[in-house]
DNA sequence: TAATGTACCCCTTTTATTAATGGTACATAT
DNA sequence: ATATGTACCATTAATAAAAGGGGTACATTA
């Protein structure tokens, strides 16, 4: 499995990541159960930081593409193929542009809009 | 009607301008029909900027709380009660807050929502 | 002529968020 | 000892938006 990353590319570090390692997973180049380097191994590789590379296994976790063991290291999911194929920003951005265009039909402007979402997100913060 | 001002207020001035507008008319303090001071009036009253006061004139019109009749002035809105007590906002944050449970029930972090959530209110801007 | 609401232009300050980085530390188990 | 994922502390630069201000101009009609 190549990686490449582009650090002039629109897209940022973690997510050219996350997204080569399910494309690797789609094509078969990578298979579950097969084990990932770790963390610090390919931050070291691509020359990143463990942040970076740690965000997007954290986020490849979360997607049931990956599992972490702990001290045992990283291995593709059984069901990586299959989740590899859901984006779930895509349907993230799906359900906010229906609400976000209801909300404009009533009226509301992109102002009262952005205003009360950033309210709705940090409402449970204190 | 006495309008005041508190420039150190939390809420931004167009926000204070139109609560207590809306205030006076659900107190019976103006009614359907009164005129309302022409935006540079107030805007010199309260010494406030022009844009100021016409932002909050133009909110109030689109919720149907005035009537702005071109070069004769802003009239309170015959159904400006009924009207002073929905506030648009509270339906749009009710929505929003729906939305975002959803999204966050499904995985989505704060951060992919909010980047979703700015691709979709800007998408119709190019 | 004067006043009305309205619509543009450009500008400043403040605030918030993202993405990425750096450092330190922890329990785990080979 | 060493390597694993992970969890904190922090900072930086880039980007975006809100709020407000300043100016200029328009058609309308008393």
């Amino acid at each position: 499995m190549e990686i490449i990353i582009d650090i002039e590319a629109d897209a940022p570090l973690f997510a050219q990541l996350i997204e080569q390692i399910k494309n690797a997973v789609l094509s078969d180049k990578i298979s579950p159960g097969d084990p990932l380097p770790s963390i610090r191994q390919l931050a070291n590789d691509l020359d990143l930081n463990n942040k970076t590379v740690a965000k997007a296994y954290r986020l490849l976790e979360r997607d049931s593409v990956i599992r972490t063991k702990g001290y045992r290291g990283t291995f593709i999911h059984p069901d990586a193929k299959a989740n590899s194929a859901i984006d779930l920003n895509d349907i993230v951005a799906e359900k906010l542009n229906k609400t976000i265009e209801n909300l404009k039909s009533l009226g509301a402007t992109d102002s009262e809009i952005r205003i009360a979402f950033a309210n709705a997100l940090n409402k449970d913060k204190n």
